[in-house]
DNA sequence: CTCCAATCGTCGGTACACGGAGCATTTGGT
DNA sequence: ACCAAATGCTCCGTGTACCGACGATTGGAG
């Protein structure tokens, strides 16, 4: 029995060009985007702009980040001046987390890069494939789920 | 001017899909492949039962990981003796890699669990939608080639 | 044959990403 | 009212992932 080539072929396997498809994403984002925000940062902005006062935790659900990695988001982003934290008055556990009129600008400011970003890591598709590659990581990704965020 | 939601719709966003889609990836492969052995560390492996003694920057053209990574990951399988590292005889510069026999046996025992992981992470599509998923990602995949490998 | 540019690997720095342990605070059951 | 369980955050350890700089080595131009 002889190899001829790997014993498996990884562009068969969705995990990997996942990986791939990632890493293409986040060296666009640095381009079109900025090499300053990251793609998670602009996701803590975002969804700051829509609830107002979040606690770390929660933040982190809704941008799906677990405690450790939201932790270090928010250290840089405050540190950066765009977020501010504050004790929650109610609850001694929680941080409350909130934008700057900074953070505020910089979202608006980065949002139209975001959907240039997307037009040339989709740009080979089609309007049509585009929506099925959106509908068909979606179910991948609802239907995985988690749990419990630690 | 009020604020129902987020100022965008991250589900929206082909990138942020992108990166939840491979977070559930991730937590599948501890739970169904292994713990142990990460992905890149798999796809190295793979890409060595292949083409035996490639050197560290050519295994990391195969399955795109740039030279830094590439040594970490060369160090933590080299560690577990999966994979043996020599100085090329012909250039002095370069690190051959190989399989040892321990690597061949892992990635054996490993191969049938990844494709369970994958019948896992896409269950939810059926055969039709599984194969336009890959055919959409290697198409956004290509599109996006790196042009050069630091 | 001798430099000089290109190349390979390393190292340090930055940034996600996650699990587990530990600490402070809050809450629920009695 | 009290204490145990639950919760929120931090800290530590591990592992991708990339860039820029650096030293060693090679190979080609003159």
């Amino acid at each position: 029995m002889t190899f001829d080539g790997p014993a498996e072929d990884l562009m068969r396997h969705p995990g990997h060009l996942l990986r791939r498809a990632l890493q293409a994403m986040n060296l666009l984002w640095d381009h079109e985007v900025s090499h300053v925000i990251t793609s998670p940062q602009f996701a803590a902005l975002n969804a700051l702009s829509g609830e107002p006062a979040l606690d770390q935790r929660t933040l982190g659900e809704r941008i799906s980040l677990d405690r450790s990695t939201m932790a270090e988001v928010v250290a840089r982003l405050s540190a950066r001046g765009l977020i501010k934290t504050a004790r929650d008055s109610n609850d001694g556990r929680r941080k409350t987390i909130r934008l700057t009129p900074k953070g505020v600008a910089t979202l608006q400011h980065l949002i139209p890069r975001t959907h240039q970003m997307t037009r040339r890591l989709v740009g080979a598709l089609d309007a049509k494939e585009q929506a099925e590659l959106l509908r068909l990581l979606t179910t991948v990704v609802s239907s995985n789920e988690r749990r419990k965020t630690r």
